[in-house]
DNA sequence: AACTGCTCCAACCGCAGTGAA
DNA sequence: TTTCACTGCGGTTGGAGCAGT
């Protein structure tokens, strides 16, 4: 048995948005706010799939989107992050603030791919092309673990038990960036909205995890592996000695470093 | 002006993850 | 534990617009 479709398609509209319905989507969000998005277009009175609805605004539509070209800033970023994250482009675009994932996404296939092989990397490795390197899988679980099991080894703070079990890949530092390649990353990178922060760090999902990694690896002061981190919450994001807002609430295990 | 090929990006599709029943 | 509805994500597509001939 199939799972039934998102909508009626036969009496949906399909292709590009009318300013009208445009107009209908922000006006109906403005007034409802986000979400229940399988039942806003009967609600709104449009003749568009709930899917078709949340992409629109989320994409297009959004206030607090910034459209304009990507600067060389935005650009050296996503070539960083896209390097740590594979295409994750949700995840990417959580550190780009005002840029949406199918943007990104778009832009890189468009753009930063190619900027990347006329320097002689590969996009997908941000390797060499001539480099004798057996690319590695795009993350899926196994890498995950793997990468997991990494942070392990540049924090003793970091346990995820579930994770660091069961990695049975050999370490080949040739095939992953190099600690210290990892911390160099740029800081300058807006902390991530409550939103996304309750989606993406709760749960145990390898998502959550790589979400996690990438957070940690942005904080400001990363504990080193030989001194005792500096204790900052990484759910909070306060740096303080012990943070009482959630170390109580907080399900996503990170509040060992408060 | 007409045609062709290319680029870009908005939108669609299918699947995975999640939570409620 | 299973099923199902719903949401979100990543890959792909289609068409508008542009450049070259």
């Amino acid at each position: 048995m199939g799972r039934s479709p998102c909508c009626e398609k036969a009496h949906t509209n399909k292709g590009a948005w009318t300013k009208e319905e445009d107009q209908r989507l922000i006006s109906y969000i403005r007034l409802h706010g986000e979400g229940c998005w399988r039942s806003l277009p009967k609600s709104a009175g449009l003749l568009r799939c709930g899917k078709s609805c949340r992409l629109r605004w989320i994409n297009y539509l959004r206030p607090d989107l910034k459209r304009g070209n990507f600067t060389d800033e935005e650009d050296e970023l996503i070539i960083k992050l896209h390097s740590l994250l594979g295409n994750k482009w949700s995840l990417i675009a959580g550190r780009l603030p005002g840029r949406t994932d199918n943007e990104i996404k778009n832009y890189w296939n468009t753009h930063i791919k190619r900027k990347l092989m006329s320097r002689g990397l590969d996009p997908q490795t941000h390797r060499p092309f001539n480099a004798t390197y057996q690319p590695p899988a795009p993350p899926n679980d196994a890498t995950l673990r793997h990468q997991s099991s990494e942070i392990k080894l540049t924090t003793d703070s970091f346990e995820d038990a579930k994770c660091s079990s069961g990695t049975t890949e050999e370490t080949q530092p040739d095939q992953h960036p190099q600690k210290g390649q990892l911390l160099n990353l740029d800081l300058a990178i807006g902390p991530p909205s409550q939103t996304e922060t309750r989606q993406a760090w709760s749960g145990n999902s390898a998502e959550s995890k790589l979400e996690r990694r990438v957070a940690y690896e942005f904080l400001p002061v990363a504990p080193s592996a030989a001194a005792a981190p500096e204790a900052v919450c990484l759910c909070c994001q306060i740096g303080l000695q012990r943070c009482s807002s959630c170390s109580n609430s907080c399900n996503t295990g990170l509040y060992r470093y408060c």
